[in-house]
DNA sequence: TATCATTTTTACCGTTTGGTCAAATATCTT
DNA sequence: AAGATATTTGACCAAACGGTAAAAATGATA
């Protein structure tokens, strides 16, 4: 049944297992993403995680003790993820540059962990009830710190004055879209499920957006 | 236990139907918005949604045959809130006008029905299974309506060449997200449950990022 | 090959959940 | 007030669910 080879964000952290630990952990964990992905938290079965993962119930709660252990391990995964395009902003860079690549690095990772993408929006639109420690700290941490270096931009008149945190909301929110709206954005363009050409337009899109000017006001000719 | 006056979308159509089934009707619509809005369709349940109407729940299987036919009904009542804003956009309007007042209409929304954003976005993460038919025709053939009113002012040079339709799904991904991921925009800013007020800034922003030019590249100045 | 620890399975349990049914109660009409 | 209709409720059910216990099977080790 699975022969798979689907991007997944990490390899799990399994030191000092055995290989069958780790081989099973790893199988739980592919299966599981699937399935909370797909159907979130209360919609997935612990038996249909078992069956893609071609492993009895019992089997599975050997190696995670529970549901819920199985989707914080999950999601502990992500964040490291999640958080990975933010850190590569510098200030010495020139923003065009900077922000550029990172818009370019979150819509990879919409494309390339889309599961991972839809499993986070999952947990947010809950309430964060798992992961909302690491917003209020880590999160705001590192969004302080890399919203200082836009607000330097904006001071050197680099930028237009504006809040940074809520234009990285807004490269957030426009990347991230991608992957959890998917649905939405191949029926308005009418493409087939496992179609994701839009990317590239998406690029464009959002280059012009960010980086350029959109709307062309009278006068600048 | 209730007595509150939260804004609801609609007040849903229910016309020839007595008065106690108008009330009841829409006791129970209003409590299922919110549980399911909180929980997503699956961590919802019916005993809650009863208990949240005052209702018990054979009593509210006697107006709703199925806890499906509650969703469908929630959902059927959003599509119009929904599609609204969009609705309004003008062909024989200045770009910057249409564009900015269609942003403020979704933002508006956003912060006044954010139950029914969460609704929406839960129902399109879970794959849209019951409103992608609404998706493929309705919707598409509004977009492509209203995407062609862009490309005219593309062809006429007031907006940058890119794909319009990317535009609307910029414009959807950033405004929803205040309402979708409300709990991880208050985190990072470090505000309480029900501050909102970060709804001012963010208008600021999306009017620079999508009607003036963030970045002002070198020898603008 | 004998021993021991690890892994897997079978059978099962208590709870929750969406939903039913028939009886009881309230409301409306005449 | 009487009768018909609409509404409400308590008791209940089958299925699905997360999880457990203990035995059986497998793998590692000496």
């Amino acid at each position: 049944m699975s022969g798979n080879a689907k991007p997944r964000a990490t390899e799990r952290v399994v030191a000092g297992k055995t290989r069958i630990q780790k081989e099973n952990q790893t199988r739980i964990l592919r299966a599981a993403l699937d399935v909370f992905s797909e159907s979130g938290f209360h919609g997935a079965t612990l038996d249909r995680i078992a069956s893609e993962a071609s492993m009895s119930k019992p089997n599975l709660l050997y190696y995670f003790k529970s549901k819920e252990e199985i989707h914080v391990a999950l999601l502990t995964d992500l964040l490291d993820v999640w958080l990975a395009p933010l850190r590569e902003i510098r200030p010495d860079g020139d923003p065009v540059d900077e922000i550029g690549s990172y818009i370019r690095r979150k819509l990879d990772s919409s494309r390339s962990f889309p599961r991972e993408s839809r499993l986070f929006a999952n947990e947010i639109l809950a309430g964060a009830p798992h992961i909302g420690d690491f917003l209020q700290t880590e999160l705001k941490q590192l969004v302080e710190e890399k919203a200082a270096i836009l607000q330097g931009w904006i001071d050197e008149g680099r930028m237009a004055p504006c809040d940074p945190r809520h234009v990285l909301f807004a490269i957030w929110s426009t990347t991230q879209h991608y992957a959890d709206f998917s649905v939405q954005v191949r029926h308005v363009l009418g493409l087939g499920a496992g179609d994701k050409s839009y990317y590239d337009e998406a690029a464009r899109m959002l280059d012009t957006l960010f980086l350029g000017q959109l709307i062309s006001r009278p006068g600048s000719d």
